[in-house]
DNA sequence: ACCGCCGGGTGCC
DNA sequence: ACCGCCGGGTGCC
């Protein structure tokens, strides 16, 4: 294999410039912040937009009109056809002239212009959603008739009403779609009872992903339980479900099935959602979605299907071995491709190029993976497209077997309209890692996901389905599954009729999603046995105590601290001094730890006092830090969620950036504080610290002279005790407070551990070198790694350990979990034991009962909704009694 | 006849 | 369009 960035082709473990200078945040807007973590769901214009709420659409009523001007226009439509209708604000002989468009999108004529006149305003306005179906009379040479349906927001029904008053026109009682039919048939059958207009049943997104999941459960032998072994150049042995799911993937993209909804009828091909016909045979998607669960091997499979099923349907050929005269090796060492082009291009014409977009945060895994698992004997040219020398040449990217790049680099690229070098190429095979990151059809990472041109299409996701419904149309329509790559006709015949409960909507989406998506969750069985059979895990708890001196100090720090809080409670202020109290508890928190943790900590502000703008700037900045490095998982107090993109108010509350804003905008000119109803003012809003800046400040005291920590002792006597047992065992040790495992370092390097470290602060080069470092099973590799609790993303691999040393409790029992995960995993041989240190009466204890009923909660009905702001500040409430024993 | 009626020309917005 | 509408041709019974 060859990669070409860096420019040799030789690999070593530092030769990645996949970082540059480009995660610049010191002046980040908020939009580069936010999709640069993926969060771009939250981006401000998204919230305010204001879009369709369709959710909260509710019908009208309908009305009959005439579509005009047939002859001018080649769409055609059938009884009972669907058809769009569309403004056309530019018509030089009405400005409120309304197409109808077939689903094709090929016009089929014009409302009439006195219905258009007064449909005009009700559309320019969105006041309400007018869709249309012709019932009969598609035949007509010059008219025909439509019925349309008028749905919108319950407020703003009356003045649709008005509009249609006011020209002349009345809606008809509610007639249900999927009635129409029949109604033109038995018109004379008796009175006609409207249909319900609310849903009968609103799934709450835990059934739908409930339900989702459902549809796999039971996989009979069809084409998604063949197994196909992986070409030659797939380095590594494929586990039956990924043998599976490579048949799957294989076979989508050479079949030449009908698309799912289509039919052929009397040569014409005809959609039974729709009731469009066309003459010409619509494209099946070639590709579709691999849903597995997270940790199930999607990376690998996806290799194997690049190496499998490489062109026209064949494999990678064996790279001929170049014979080495003079001449060719100049040409190979140049850095150009032209002589691995002839020796491993193919005789298909045609795209030959894979694109692989991925966050930044899995980019470095997919490196590694395609290291691992393509044959040596093989010759791939793999050119990672990331930092400001990428290449501008697209033909030199088509001539790649395999491009990688990230999102944000697409979208960016995107933006410069007409100059982006991944738009202009034709692949042969797209494939979006993490596919659920353009879930919003209006982020720019979407749009450009969108608008890229390639052959075959894949979606890699472990969650397709994030909150509803909704969250699948753009991973539809990446796939191009006509007619749905329109969101009108996604929208009409899935999403509403499944939010709207109507009979038959799920079943559609249902043989929908099955038609095109494979998925496995960790719990499902092939022939009896689960997919995954991962070795043990056990989690153990050892107890701490700390010594007399240690002890005092806890205590003093205590008694302070809940004669604070006790005043709070009594004066009814415990939300205001909110960050007081995180205060509080993570000093006693870093007392568990070491002593030395918390003597930097901002001597508490509790008087307000009078400051200057400076001081308040540098008191909310510090509260914040506070909040968010106390590791409490704070959760936004508008969107329930946790924290993206923090921001603190002047009364020391903090939420997501793109939630207060929406407050301030939506309650203008006098927003209020949604948690304690002070003046909030967007002016006022301190932004978040970088992150690994919230920590630093408590770096530099190593010069100091180290002494330990009951828990650093307990550590070490583990350590030494495993290290006599197995020498080559390896371990992560794991703390929330960066500090603390700066102090570990000490003793690790007293006691001859090799260690390397993996923080939230490091460069990403940084950090893949020490991840390989500490993968590597070669002799006098790190035995030990430092781990900060929230460091790395979900694709972090550390399988190399097999003991855990949990250093901290964490609020979040979820955290701590997803980070056992991290080495509990597809790849991990041996059992593994996770030690957890909690010093006895501590606030640690109190964390783990905290944990517990989390943990419960979690576990138990789902169908419990959402918790209210209200309910929340209870909770936390309470929490904070039991955790300073009040 | 400043009408009615006839029949040809014509046709979206 | 096997319609409606327009406007020119025409005109007792």
């Amino acid at each position: 294999m060859s990669w070409k960035k860096p420019k040799d082709s030789a690999r070593g473990c530092s030769q990645y410039n996949i970082c540059r200078g480009e995660r610049n945040y010191s002046r980040f807007s908020s939009s580069d912040f936010s999709t640069s973590l993926g969060l771009e769901d939250f981006s401000v214009s998204d919230t305010s937009g204001t879009e369709e709420d369709t959710d909260s659409a509710v019908l009208y009523g309908t009305l009959r009109g005439s579509v005009v001007g047939l002859r001018y226009y080649t769409g055609i439509v059938n009884n009972n056809e669907m058809v769009a209708l569309q403004r056309e604000p530019s018509n030089p002989y009405d400005k409120n002239a309304v197409k109808v468009n077939n689903v094709n999108g090929d016009q089929v004529g014009h409302i009439k212009k006195e219905l258009a006149a007064a449909l005009a305003g009700i559309m320019d306005n969105k006041l309400a959603l007018i869709e249309g179906v012709v019932p009969y009379g598609a035949k007509n040479a010059f008219t025909m008739p439509v019925q349309m349906s008028f749905w919108g927001r319950e407020e703003n029904k009356e003045a649709v009403l008005d509009q249609l008053k006011r020209h002349g026109f009345k809606l008809a009682p509610p007639l249900k779609e999927c009635d129409f039919a029949s109604k033109w048939i038995s018109a004379r059958a008796g009175p006609s009872y409207s249909a319900p207009v609310h849903a009968a049943v609103q799934l709450t997104p835990e059934q739908l992903k409930s339900e989702f999941d459902k549809l796999f459960e039971d996989l009979k032998e069809d084409d998604k339980t063949c197994e196909l072994e992986g070409a030659e150049a797939v380095a590594t042995l494929l586990l039956p479900h990924q043998k599976q799911a490579l048949a799957w993937m294989v076979s989508r993209e050479n079949s030449n099935d009908l698309p799912p909804f289509w039919e052929e009828r009397s040569n014409f091909y005809y959609n039974t959602l729709t009731n469009f016909a066309e003459k010409q045979r619509p494209k099946n998607v070639i590709g579709g979605i691999l849903a597995d669960d997270m940790g199930l091997g999607k990376t690998l499979t996806t290799i194997a299907l690049i190496l499998t099923n490489f062109q026209d349907g064949k494999p990678l050929p064996v790279q001929k071995i170049p014979t080495v005269t003079p001449l060719r090796m100049t040409s190979v060492f140049s850095g150009t491709t032209s002589i691995q082009s002839v020796e491993t291009k193919y005789s298909g014409d045609g795209p030959s190029a894979t694109l692989i977009v991925c966050p930044l945060s899995v980019l470095s895994n997919w490196i590694d993976q395609f290291e691992q698992h393509i044959h040596q004997n093989f010759h791939v040219n793999i050119y990672v497209y990331y930092g400001s020398d990428r290449s501008r040449d697209p033909s030199f990217l088509s001539e790649q077997d395999i491009v990688l790049t990230t999102y944000n680099i697409l979208a960016t690229d995107y933006g410069m309209r007409g100059d982006s070098p991944l738009h202009k190429v034709t692949w042969l095979r797209i494939v979006l890692d993490e596919g659920h990151t353009i879930r919003n059809p209006n982020a720019q990472q979407t749009k450009a996901a969108l608008n890229l041109d390639g052959h075959r299409r894949w979606v890699l996701t472990g969650t397709p389905i994030q909150n509803s419904v909704k969250d699948l149309w753009s991973l539809i329509s990446f796939l191009k599954l006509k007619p749905f790559t329109d969101r009108e006709w996604w929208h009409r015949t899935i999403q509403r009729p499944v939010t709207m409960g109507a009979p038959g909507g799920l079943g559609r989406l249902q043989s929908l999603i099955r038609s095109i998506t494979l998925r496995r969750t960790k719990k499902s069985k092939i022939k009896g046995k689960p997919v995954l059979e991962l070795p043990e895990r056990k989690v153990l708890i050892q107890h701490i105590t700390l010594t007399e001196e240690e002890r005092q100090i806890y205590q003093s720090v205590k008694k302070e601290g809940k004669a604070a809080i006790s005043r709070f409670f009594s004066e009814g202020t415990v939300l205001a001094h909110y960050a007081d109290i995180l205060g509080v508890l993570l000093r006693l928190r870093q007392l568990c730890c070491h002593p030395r943790l918390c003597i930097n900590t901002s001597s508490s502000s509790f008087s307000a006092g009078d400051k200057t703008p400076e001081e308040v700037h540098e008191m909310l900045v510090n509260k914040m830090k506070l909040v968010l490095s106390s590791g409490s998982d704070e959760e936004c107090a508008v969107c329930l969620e946790s924290l993206t993109v923090p921001v603190i108010t002047r009364c020391a509350h903090v939420f997501c950036r793109p939630c207060i804003f929406e407050v301030i905008r939506s309650e203008q000119p006098n927003a209020k504080c949604p948690l304690c109803r002070s003046e909030l003012r967007a002016e006022h809003l301190v932004e978040c610290p970088l992150e690994g800046e919230i920590d630093s400040s408590n770096e530099k005291k190593s010069d100091q002279e180290w002494i330990s920590s009951s828990k650093i002792n307990a550590l070490m006597h583990a350590l030494i005790e495993l290290r006599r047992d197995d020498p080559t065992a390896k371990c992560l040790v794991v703390s929330q407070f960066t500090t603390f495992l700066s102090l570990i370092e000490n003793p690790l390097k007293e006691s001859g551990f090799a260690f390397t470290r993996l923080d939230g602060s490091m460069a990403q080069k940084k950090r893949v070198e020490a991840i390989q470092c500490f993968q590597s099973s070669q002799a006098g590799s790190p035995t030990v790694m430092l781990l900060s609790l929230k460091a790395g993303g979900v694709g972090l691999n550390l399988t190399a350990a097999s003991r855990v040393f949990l250093m901290d409790p964490a609020w979040n029992p979820a955290a701590e979990d997803q980070c056992f995960d991290r080495c509990h995993r597809l790849g991990q041989k041996h059992s593994v034991v996770i030690t957890k240190f909690i010093v006895k009466d501590s606030v640690e204890e109190n964390m783990l009962k905290i944990q517990k009923k989390k943990r419960e909660l979690a576990a138990g009905a789902f169908a419990t909704k959402k918790p209210s702001a209200s309910e929340i500040k209870q909770t936390k409430i309470n929490e904070i009694k039991a955790l300073i024993d009040l």
